[in-house]
DNA sequence: TCTGGGGTCCTAGGACCC
DNA sequence: TCTGGGGTCCTAGGACCC
C-alpha cells in the first residue's frame, strides 16, 4: 500500500458527526436542535464542537462560545463531547471503507480521503455512501475531485449526504467568484492579507503576481496560495498509518490563575498528562512547549529542545517549568497548554517535515 | 459574543560558525 | 577597526484545520 496516485479522489465527510452519533444513542434526539461542546454545561467556558442542522438553523455552528449558542437556542439539547464513544464510530466507519478495498486516507474523526481509479466515479461514491451507512447508519456526503483540493471542496456543495463533482473543468464556473477565505487553507488573516494587495476572489487568486504572493508569504506558501486559486493540487492517496510528531494537553480554567504556585501545580498536572499520552507511543520527547492564555485573550507561545531525549518526568517538568519562568508575573493566566514533540519511530530527524503532509 | 482542545506546517530572526 | 556572505541550528510565533 502507501502512497498512490489516482485518478479521482473521493472526499467522505460524515454529517453532523459528533451530533449523529449521539442520535444514534438516543434516537428521540432526531430532528431537534442538539448542540455537542465542553462539558456540556453552557454555564462553562467552552465552545461548540457540532451542532445539527436544526440548531445550525438558529446560526449556531462549531467553534461558537457555548454560553451565545444556549442563549440563541434557548430550547437547545446541550451533551458533552464523548472522545472515546467518536472514536470507536470513526474506527468502524474508517474499517468499513478499507472493507471496500479502496485506499483510505483519514483526515480526522469524521473525514477521508478515498483513491479511486474507476472511469465514472459518481457509482462509486454511493456505493461508499450505502456502505456506511449500512454498516454504522450514519450519513455521510461526499466529494468527488480530479486531486484532493477539489474533492475537500467538493463535498461543502454535496452536503448532506449528497455528491458533488469538482474538476478541473468546472473549478472557475463554481470557486471563479467565490471569496478566497472559501478554499481550503485560507483563514481569515490570509485573506486579509489578499485582499490588502486586491485579490479578493479565487479568480483573482487564480491570476495574481506569484512575485507577489511569494514577497507577501515567503517562497512555500506563495506558491501554494497561487496553486490554490487554480485548485491545483495533488491526487496522492497515502493509507500510511499517521504517526503523530507530539502530544499536547491544555486546559481552560473556569476561574483565572491567579498566584505562582496555582500556575505550577497546573503545570505539574498538565506534564503528567502528557506524558501518560508519551507512553504509549513509546517514543522520547526532543522538545517541549508551553502556551500560555492570559487574560483577557493574549496567547504566548514558548519551546525548548530538551539536551537529551527524554521521557523522564522530572526532566520533562523542570524543562517546563524552565519555560514558565518567562512568564509574565502577575498576570491573570486562563489557559495552560504543555506539548511534547517526539523523535519519529525510524529515529529520523523529527524536526524533518514531511513536504506539506498536514495541508494534502 | 467571547472565544476549547488536539493537531499540523511555515516563517522570521537571532546566535553562532567559517 | 569595521566588516562580507553564506550556512546551520534554534526559538518564538503565526496560521490553519477538525
Amino acid at each position: 500500500m502507501g502512497p498512490r496516485a489516482s485518478r479521482w479522489v473521493l472526499h467522505v465527510d460524515l454529517d453532523q458527526f459528533l451530533v449523529a452519533v449521539e442520535i444514534l444513542r438516543r434516537p428521540e434526539l432526531a430532528g431537534k436542535p442538539v448542540i455537542v461542546g465542553g462539558r456540556g454545561d453552557p454555564t462553562e467556558r467552552a465552545v461548540v464542537s457540532t451542532a445539527s442542522y436544526e440548531a445550525r438553523a438558529f446560526g449556531v455552528g462549531s467553534g461558537m462560545p457555548l454560553r451565545i449558542a444556549a442563549r440563541k437556542v434557548p430550547d437547545a439539547i446541550i451533551l458533552p463531547v464523548d472522545r472515546e464513544e467518536y472514536l470507536a464510530a470513526s474506527a468502524h466507519v474508517m474499517d468499513t471503507l478499507r472493507g471496500l478495498g479502496l485506499v483510505v486516507e483519514v483526515l480526522g474523526w469524521d473525514e477521508a480521503f478515498v483513491g479511486v481509479d474507476a472511469e465514472e466515479p459518481e457509482p462509486v461514491a454511493h456505493r461508499v455512501q450505502q456502505a456506511v451507512l449500512g454498516a454504522t447508519a450514519l450519513h455521510c456526503s461526499v466529494g468527488i475531485g480530479d486531486n484532493k483540493i477539489r474533492a475537500k471542496i467538493a463535498t461543502g456543495f454535496g452536503k448532506p449526504a449528497g455528491v458533488y463533482r469538482l474538476t478541473a473543468e468546472s473549478w472557475f464556473e463554481v470557486m471563479g467568484e467565490r471569496p478566497t477565505i472559501d478554499l481550503w487553507g485560507v483563514g481569515a488573516k490570509v485573506s486579509k492579507r489578499l485582499a490588502a494587495h486586491g485579490i479578493r476572489t479565487v479568480a483573482e487568486l487564480a491570476a495574481a503576481d506569484l512575485d507577489v504572493l511569494v514577497a507577501e508569504f515567503g517562497p512555500r506558501m506563495g506558491a501554494w496560495y497561487g496553486d490554490l486559486g487554480h485548485g491545483r493540487g495533488s491526487a496522492v492517496v497515502d493509507d500510511t498509518p499517521w504517526v503523530a510528531r507530539g502530544h499536547s494537553r491544555e486546559t481552560t480554567y473556569q476561574r483565572n490563575l491567579t498566584t505562582p504556585q496555582e500556575v505550577e501545580a497546573a503545570l505539574r498536572d498538565l506534564v503528567a498528562q502528557v506524558l501518560a499520552d508519551v507512553e504509549a507511543e513509546d517514543r522520547p520527547v526532543f522538545r517541549v512547549g508551553l502556551k500560555v492564555r492570559y487574560a483577557p485573550f493574549f496567547t504566548q507561545n514558548r519551546s525548548k529542545k530538551l539536551a537529551a531525549p527524554t521521557r523522564s518526568l522530572d526532566d520533562l517538568t523542570s524543562a517546563v517549568l524552565t519555560l514558565a519562568a518567562t512568564m509574565e508575573p502577575g498576570r491573570e493566566v486562563r489557559l495552560l497548554g504543555v506539548r511534547a514533540e517526539m523523535v519519529m519511530p525510524d529515529g529520523g530527524d523529527p524536526l524533518e517535515r514531511t513536504p506539506a503532509r498536514g495541508r494534502i
